[in-house]
DNA sequence: TGACGTCGAGACCACGTTGTCTCAGGTCGG
DNA sequence: CCGACCTGAGACAACGTGGTCTCGACGTCA
């Protein structure tokens, strides 16, 4: 048998500030001005110490100095998201990662999965852990369990959607006010009926969204229709199954509006297994990753998402730096990229019923790639 | 002026278990056997300790906990990926944290850019913050540095590409035997000048992907021709202009191979722009979102990403188990996913020179949107 | 040369928690 | 009825670090 076959995890032996201090023959006292930097130290003892440290590979422990430290800060956030795996919250991650690192602060990911006690006990997880603050991306329908977490000095920024029951930083897209630009823009293309393909109903922006809808549709003096309207479609198949539904419908839309990438998908999925991507108008809430490639590209209202989690990031820290000004949500502008779906005129629905006839490409030239886009609030 | 105007931060008061200890009067060292789930108290005792914490608002601080606890772990892992917003990385991160949840591990983020020194810097960050354990997706050429942490007592498991002058764990896919199988593929169709679009020639899966295109060739008896091979495009404007510049070749190629997503997506904008999409065969590397729903659907050598972000996070938990066996490579197999782009016969490049007649299209019928893989090493 | 000021290094302790030990009180067998 | 044994709660110290204070050494100037 070989050496050390203990088979419990043993404590591994790193070397403390303790075993610099020996080596290089200060205290450790001295070993801790010199790892922070302090100036007022002989240049040669911190010499002998940074050899020391250099010799024994030591690397300071930040879990016991912030624990000792008076700020008690840990350098670190916790970002709550849906799905670290889905393009939106993965571009959140990304930008609120490179403002935290300008500061050398890490991030601590958790997916929510649009659960509610998912949010509550990752919060908790990441409090535990004394993370300086966090960013949100609730799932629930009450923020107030981290009212208490305010009060000891946890800060709290919410992106994409605001909180609710409680009084905090947010930053978000201007939902319901950009689906009215997206069915003003369908209805702009000679659309009457114009179908709703949206997300779970519980979710704050999804009823925005729908309210918007609602409202565009209103404001026109246009009916809003029960069965043209289709929600909690969690799913890129639950959004395939609900327009292949709709479009059965004696009296289908011409048009559809998705309110959020997953149904985007789907639904452009579907439309393209009818054969009706060129007759069936359509515009996305969200962009999404090739959205340009299809034929034809699909149109979308899309959020700056990069301007959501950098301002999130940048509002977190300023809160951090003592700023106590009274919390505010902050709206970011979305942007209408017109690529051919959402062009379509309600002429091209009309015209062939259910035929295998190719009406011709209603799109700009391929050469035109990247459409020209319309600013909104 | 109201109360507490101090400017700095001061340090929030979060009750303590001295606190918790003080209203529930029992000692301190008794709430941490409540706190802990110890069973040896008196369950009045421990009632009157959890009403106490209750009432405080009372939660543990796993920083000090890790600090004096006996395996001095802190329930988190860090994980270095390339780019948190890229969709391979993100699908990586998700599964990792999905097997961490279930050990209630909390996973740490940092995307490196392919830049060797954030991979130090930021494994040195996670280090500091004593993590348990790493996830890496070397973006360098030597984790050489890593071996006085792994002795130190840091877990590290490897991801997509195996460690370089260091013995650790990895899980990756057979990125040379799936770059055959695709040439392979393509030269089924009757391809004999097959052109290899690559990323960073540094990233040691380009190299592999690179290899295996190379001895496809030459078993299969072809020439490799200097032309016909292109490395270095990080993004997707380098592999848009690379692919026009080789189809512009006097002998240009009839089949592509492109060895990473963003590599395929440039490839596939550049084919469309020029109107060969259905002339030129493409096959990539890396699945992606949407792959399907291009016309021609992309065909594509996928990697099973949430196969080796499961396994590397497995793997790593059953070393800080206090698995002792010596460090393994874990090969996770790939699958070739044919959905149009890959099967376009040669004859479709060689017949019209530069038209803008559209051949009849070679793909299966819209209806089979998820074609069939074969299975391979 | 001596009183004083300055400056840098170390002693000491606390941050919030838990491992270890002690000890009071109870139980049981001889 | 007493000693050995067990049970459960508290005292104490320590994890690795940094804030605070002390103190010796040195320099300055009268």
């Amino acid at each position: 048998m070989p050496e050390g076959s203990s088979e419990q995890p043993k404590r591994p032996n790193r070397p403390t500030m303790r075993d610099v201090a020996l080596l290089a023959r200060v205290a450790p006292k001295t070993v801790s001005r010199v790892v922070n930097g302090v100036p007022t130290v002989d240049p040669a003892m911190a010499a002998r110490v940074r050899e020391a440290a250099r010799k024994l590979g030591y690397r300071p422990n930040l879990t016991a100095s912030s624990l000792r430290r008076g700020d008690g800060r840990t350098r670190s956030i916790g970002m709550l998201v849906e799905d670290a795996a889905n393009p939106y919250s993965a571009a959140l991650i990304r930008s609120v990662e490179d403002i935290a690192r300008e500061r050398g602060v890490l991030v601590l990911i958790g997916s929510l999965d649009e659960d509610p006690a998912r949010e509550r006990e990752l919060a908790q997880e990441f409090i535990d852990r004394r993370v300086d603050g966090l960013v949100v991306v609730p799932a629930g329908q009450d923020q107030g369990y981290l009212r208490a977490e305010q009060q000891a000095g946890t800060c709290v920024v919410f992106a994409d959607r605001e909180p609710r029951l409680l009084e905090a930083d947010a930053v978000v897209s201007d939902n319901r006010e950009s689906a009215v630009t997206a069915v003003r823009h369908l209805m702009a293309a000679g659309h009457r009926r114009i179908g709703y393909l949206g997300d779970l109903a519980s979710i704050t922006t999804a009823a925005q969204r729908l309210d918007g809808y609602r409202h565009a549709l209103e404001v026109a003096g246009l009916p809003v229709a029960d069965a043209l309207i289709r929600q909690d479609l969690t799913t890129e198949q639950a959004a395939v199954a609900a327009t292949r539904e709709m479009l059965a419908l004696p009296e289908p839309p011409t048009a559809l509006f998705t309110s959020q990438n997953l149904v985007t998908i789907g639904c452009s999925r579907a439309l393209r297994e009818l054969g009706m991507q060129d007759r069936v108008a359509m515009v996305g809430f969200d962009d999404f990753p090739l959205a340009d490639l299809l034929r034809p590209g699909i149109s979308v209202m899309a959020q700056d998402v990069e301007a959501i989690g950098t301002l999130a990031a940048r509002i977190l820290f300023r809160r951090l730096d003592g700023d106590r000004t009274p919390p505010a949500t902050t709206v970011v502008p979305t942007r209408l990229i017109a690529r051919g779906s959402g062009e379509i005129p309600v002429a091209a629905a009309l015209a062939v019923p259910a035929a295998a006839v190719e009406p011709p490409a209603p799109e700009p030239p391929a050469a035109a790639a990247r459409a020209e886009g319309a600013l909104d609030v």
